[in-house]
DNA sequence: GCCGTTTTCGGCCCGACTGTTTTCAGTCG
C-alpha cells in the first residue's frame, strides 16, 4: 500500500470520527498524520522495515501500529470497524462543500441519502429544506455546490491557475486604494495543482475592494461576500477567494493566507508556548492583549524567533524546527539558472527556429541552451533520423559562429525503447554535446521491467539526463509504475542528471521525489521542454518544484556557468 | 491520538461568513 492510499485511509478515519462526534483533537491527529504521510519523500513501507516510522511528525505509537498493519496486510481493522458503524455513502456527502459532519448525518439518517444523485433529488423535492435547522436558502446552497462540484474539473495545474490569476490581478490593479495584491495559498507555495485561487491585498476601504472584485465580468457566481473577504466562482468553474486587510497588516496576512494549514497550526502552537496568539492581523501578547502588526513576512518570522521560511516549503513538515535551528538552506532561484537543458525547435515538433529559441534564451540571461529535438522513433513528433540530426548539427555550428553570448549545445531527446536500448546508436550519441533520454511509449509495463528499462538507459555512458522520469501528465495521466528509490540510486551511481520538468502538465520529477533524490546526492536539472519560445517561461515552475524539494543552487546543475557546466558533462 | 527548554498529563489555532436563529451552530480556510 502506497503513501497516498495510507493517507486516504487516515483522512477517511478522521471524517468518520468527526461524524461520530469524537474528540476533535483526536481526529485532528489523524488528519495531521495523513498530511505527513502524503508528503513523505520515501514510501512508508521502507520506514516500517527500517523502524523509523515514529520519526515522522504526528505519528505516535497508535498510528505507527496502524500504518504497519496497513503496509503488511493491506487492511486496517479499526478502519473497517469504524466504517461499519455508519450508513453507506455518508463520507461521499462530505465531499460537497457546505456539507459538514452534522448535515451529512442529518441527511443520511433522516432521509436515507446515500449518493449525490439522491441528494439532488431530495433537494428538488423540498425534503432537505424541511429538515430541522435547514431552510430554503441552505438547501439551495447545497444544490449549487453540488452542481458546481459535478461541473468542476479536478484540481488544475499551477501553470493554468497562474494565467487566471494574472488576468484577475491586472483587472483589479486600478481599484482605488487597493494595494499589495498578491497571490497566496497553494499558488504561492507552488503546489503542482491548485484547487482554488487565493488572493490577498490591503485597502483603504475593504468594502469597496470586495465590491470591485465580485463585480468583475468573469465572475459567474458569488459564494460569499463580507466586509473583509469574498469567494466567487469565475468562468471555467474555478473558485477564487479574496481577502482584504489594512495596509499595515500585510506581512501577517500574507503569511496567514499563504498557509499551508498545517504550517499555520504548527506556528500557532509554537506561539501559544511563547505566550502569544497568532491571527491574520498580527501577533497578540496573551498577557497584555496587545496586538503587534507586521508589514513584512520577514519581520513576522523574526518575531517568532525563526529564520525566514520560503513559501514553497511551508508544508507543516519539519520546517519550523529547522528555522529555529537556522538551518533552512538558501533555495535556488530562477535568477540562478544559466541555461535550459530541454528545448525543441521546428526541426522536430517545436514551433520556432533554432535561432529564435537561442535568442530568446539569451534574452533570459542564459549562457547556454541545449537543443534536444526528438529521435526518429518518435514518428508523431517528427523525430530526426541520423542524417537529419547531422544536418541540424551543421546549422547549430553555424549559429554558434554567428551568435554572441549564447551557446547552443547540440543534443537530442532520445527515446528509451521497451528493452532499455536507445533510439540512436552510440556513435551518433557520442558526437552530441548532451543526450537527454526519455520514455515516451510502452508506459503500461510492470514496475520491475520499467525500472530495469530506465536504469539500463542511465547506464549508457552517453546519456546525461533522464527526462520527465515518471512520465505523468497533469491532471490525467498517472505516473508510470517505477521504483523511484532505485532510479535515484542509479542516478547517483551513474552520474545521470534527473530532470525537473517545468512544463506545467508534467512537473516531473515532483516535489517529494526531488527532495529524496537530493537527499541521496543525485544531481538535478530544471528544464522546460520548450516547444515554442514562450515556453522558456516554464522555468519558474521547474524552479518552484525544486524549491519545494529544498534544492539549493548547487543541487541544480544548470545553475553552473557554461564552462563549468561543460566540464561537468565531460566528467 | 500526539506531544513536551513550563508539562509524561492536560492541553491541543483562530477568525470570517451564512442561515436560521433571538444568541449561535455549522462550515470553511
Amino acid at each position: 500500500m502506497n503513501n497516498k492510499e495510507i493517507a486516504r485511509v487516515f483522512e477517511d478515519m478522521a471524517d468518520l470520527l468527526e461524524l461520530k462526534g469524537e474528540n476533535p483533537f483526536k481526529l485532528r491527529a489523524y488528519q495531521k498524520a495523513a498530511r505527513s504521510i502524503e508528503y513523505l519523500p520515501v514510501e512508508a513501507e521502507q520506514l516500517v522495515s527500517e523502524g523509523k516510522l515514529r520519526e515522522v511528525p504526528g505519528v505516535g505509537e497508535a498510528i505507527a501500529k496502524k500504518i504497519t498493519e496497513l503496509v503488511t496486510t493491506g487492511k486496517l481493522g479499526a478502519y473497517e470497524k469504524l466504517k461499519a458503524e455508519f450508513p453507506e455513502g455518508v463520507i461521499a456527502l462530505l465531499e460537497v462543500p457546505g456539507i459538514g459532519p452534522k448535515t451529512a448525518m442529518l441527511l443520511s439518517t433522516e432521509l436515507g441519502i446515500k449518493t449525490m444523485d439522491e441528494l439532488e433529488a431530495a433537494i428538488i423535492q423540498g425534503k432537505v429544506a424541511a429538515l430541522p435547522r435547514m431552510g430554503e436558502k441552505a438547501a439551495d446552497n447545497i444544490l449549487r455546490h453540488l452542481q458546481a462540484l459535478r461541473r468542476k474539473d479536478q484540481r488544475i495545474p499551477i501553470g493554468e491557475a497562474l494565467l487566471v490569476v494574472d488576468k484577475l490581478l491586472a483587472q483589479l490593479k486600478d481599484v482605488p486604494g487597493l494595494r499589495n495584491l498578491t497571490p497566496a495559498g497553494s499558488l504561492r507555495r507552488f503546489k503542482e495543482t491548485i484547487g482554488d485561487i487565493d488572493i490577498m491585498g490591503t485597502a483603504d476601504d475593504a468594502r469597496e475592494a470586495i465590491q470591485a472584485f465580485v463585480s468583475l465580468p468573469q465572475v459567474r457566481e458569488v459564494l460569499a461576500s463580507g466586509t473583509t473577504k469574498a469567494s466567487v466562482v469565475v468562468a471555467g468553474g474555478l473558485q477564487v477567494d479574496l481577502r482584504i486587510v489594512e495596509h499595515d497588516s500585510f506581512g501577517s496576512t500574507l503569511q496567514y493566507f499563504t498557509g499551508s494549514k498545517q504550517h499555520n497550526i504548527n506556528l500557532r502552537e509554537r506561539a501559544h508556548r511563547m505566550g502569544l496568539k497568532l491571527s491574520e492581523y498580527g501577533i497578540t501578547d496573551l498577557r497584555t492583549e496587545k496586538l503587534e502588526k507586521f508589514a513584512t513576512e520577514e519581520a513576522f518570522y523574526r518575531r517568532m524567533g525563526l529564520q525566514f521560511i520560503p513559501p514553497e516549503i511551508r508544508e507543516g513538515q519539519d520546517e519550523i524546527a529547522r528555522a529555529e535551528q537556522g538551518t533552512i538552506p538558501g533555495l535556488v532561484e530562477t535568477s540562478d539558472i544559466k541555461g535550459d537543458l530541454h528545448v525543441h525547435s521546428r526541426w522536430s515538433d517545436g514551433r520556432d527556429s533554432i535561432e529564435a529559441v537561442a535568442l530568446a534564451a539569451k534574452a533570459r540571461g542564459y549562457q547556454y541552451v541545449a537543443l534536444t529535438d526528438h529521435s526518429a522513433g518518435r514518428g508523431i513528433a517528427r523525430g530526426l533520423p541520423p542524417e537529419r540530426l547531422r544536418q541540424q548539427g551543421a546549422e547549430v555550428r553555424a549559429l554558434n559562429e554567428k551568435l554572441n553570448g549564447i551557446r547552443i549545445l547540440s543534443g537530442a531527446e532520445v527515446d528509451i525503447r521497451a528493452d532499455g536500448s536507445l533510439d540512436f546508436p552510440d556513435d551518433i550519441l557520442a558526437g552530441l554535446d548532451i543526450v537527454v533520454a526519455a520514455v515516451h511509449s510502452g508506459m503500461d509495463e510492470p514496475q520491475e521491467r520499467m525500472t530495469r528499462r530506465m536504469i539500463k538507459a542511465m547506464e549508457n555512458p552517453h546519456v546525461d539526463v533522464l527526462a520527465h522520469p515518471t512520465c505523468r501528465l497533469l491532471p490525467d495521466r498517472e505516473p508510470v509504475a517505477v521504483d523511484m528509490e532505485a532510479i535515484f540510486q542509479a542516478a547517483v551511481r551513474t552520474g545521470t542528471i534527473l530532470e525537473v520538468s517545468g512544463m506545467p502538465s508534467r512537473l516531473d520529477l515532483k516535489d517529494i521525489h526531488i527532495y529524496r533524490a537530493r537527499e541521496l546526492g543525485a544531481k538535478l536539472a530544471t528544464s522546460t521542454d520548450t516547444h515554442s519560445v514562450e515556453h522558456l517561461e516554464f522555468m519558474r515552475f521547474g524552479v518552484g518544484m525544486a524549491r519545494r524539494g529544498w534544492c539549493r543552487p548547487q543541487d541544480i546543475v544548470n545553475t553552473r556557468p557554461l564552462k563549468e557546466f561543460l566540464a561537468y558533462l565531460k566528467s
